[in-house]
DNA sequence: ATACGAATTGATCGAACGATCAATAACCGG
DNA sequence: CCGGTTATTGATCGTTCGATCAATTCGTAT
């Protein structure tokens, strides 16, 4: 009844990830359904046909990457139950900078998202970004309550995690052009500096 | 004979500055010159007219945009000459935060661009990042030998910088949807957390 | 005032855009 | 092997894209 055919997936998952590419190149309106057919090798109609239209393409995008990097935390929380909560927040520092490390598409199309308050934008934050990002807030909220964490704008402390792992791997072409490095800090630098952002070591200050 | 006519400098100067705003909103592909001329109140022609190509125009907007930054960075260097090299380090931050406050755009543009190795991204490398980049990663360099600044790949340090100022402010549409803050941090909150980022205030560990 | 160069416009080109639709190919339970 | 659902294609619509060009307006030096 509700089998899917190897094919079909197949040619519906291919499709999700050259939009990927291309979304997180040129950003979306300057993305276009047929190039992104022309990568996967199909028809551009048979695009329309699995997704509805180039929007709803984006969103499949977007649910695709959230869905797979959400239960990656929520199996990095379960993880670190029995730990401080500081210790709990780096481990999600930690996966995040592997995500980004992985993926740095990811934060393309987020900072190219998040310019204006988008119709886009909205449905992004309300159906994804906001269970996230205000659960790890409050964690740095209640780390800052015991001390354990620097105290300051737990919004701007948040960011900042997501900026130097994000940015530290999505500019890794012009960090190349620049210093001629082939390859981009490792996970564990990044981490590293994430913990001493964050000033989580000692107790007292 | 060389003398530019005031109506003439106008346009061509508000031309920029739409497209700057264009670019930065939906990335150099999905930008359209009759969107930039309607913003403006011209004909589309016009701006082929003043600017041979669409890419000309944007080589232009990002001449504009680090021809007046590299300037206040200079000023701010000789402002800070009999300072040590972590405080002239802290006055170049400051600065960087105060651009991004400033110009959320600037960061946007350069997030987009630096996603691949592009013959823009190319052009801008060599025409003004590495200028400016080279030299504060120099500066970096001379702190941590003096173990003013903190230990560390100095390029990660210094794109840390960065993406912590760029960050705050051009995905503040974003920040402002999922808390309500309707205001972003202060420039002076970010650049204390830049400080205690490269931990510039003791001399030993 | 006038003549000349710079600025600005409107019309137009071929190409590419998102979207729609009818026609065909592939698949699979009976 | 058949019948119906699903997947895929090719043709086509109206719109918009970057670019070109001739025609027109504007500004200023003489």
């Amino acid at each position: 009844m509700k089998a899917r055919t190897r094919a079909a997936g197949t040619a519906r998952s291919r499709i999700i990830r050259a939009a990927r590419a291309r979304f997180a190149s040129v950003g979306f309106e300057g993305a276009s359904t047929r190039q992104i057919a022309e990568d996967v090798g199909v028809a551009q109609s048979l695009l329309l046909y699995h997704f509805a239209s180039k929007e709803s393409l984006w969103k499949a995008v977007m649910d695709d990457l959230f869905v797979s990097a959400r239960a990656r935390l929520d199996e990095a929380e379960r993880a670190s139950l029995d730990a401080t909560i500081p210790e709990r927040l780096m481990a999600v520092a930690r996966l995040i900078v592997q995500l980004a490390a992985e993926q740095p598409d990811i934060h393309r199309l987020m900072t190219i998202e998040g310019r204006s308050e988008s119709g886009r934008l909205r449905w992004l934050v309300e159906r994804h970004l906001r269970p996230i990002h205000e659960k790890y807030i409050a964690w740095i909220r209640r780390g800052q309550r015991t001390r354990l964490i620097r105290s300051g704008d737990p919004v701007l402390l948040y960011y900042s995690i997501l900026a130097i792992a994000g940015t530290t791997y999505s500019l890794a072409p012009e960090i190349k052009l620049l210093t001629g490095t082939p390859s981009p800090p490792a996970p564990a630098a990044v981490e590293a500096l994430i913990r001493s952002l964050l000033q989580i070591e000692t107790e007292t200050p």
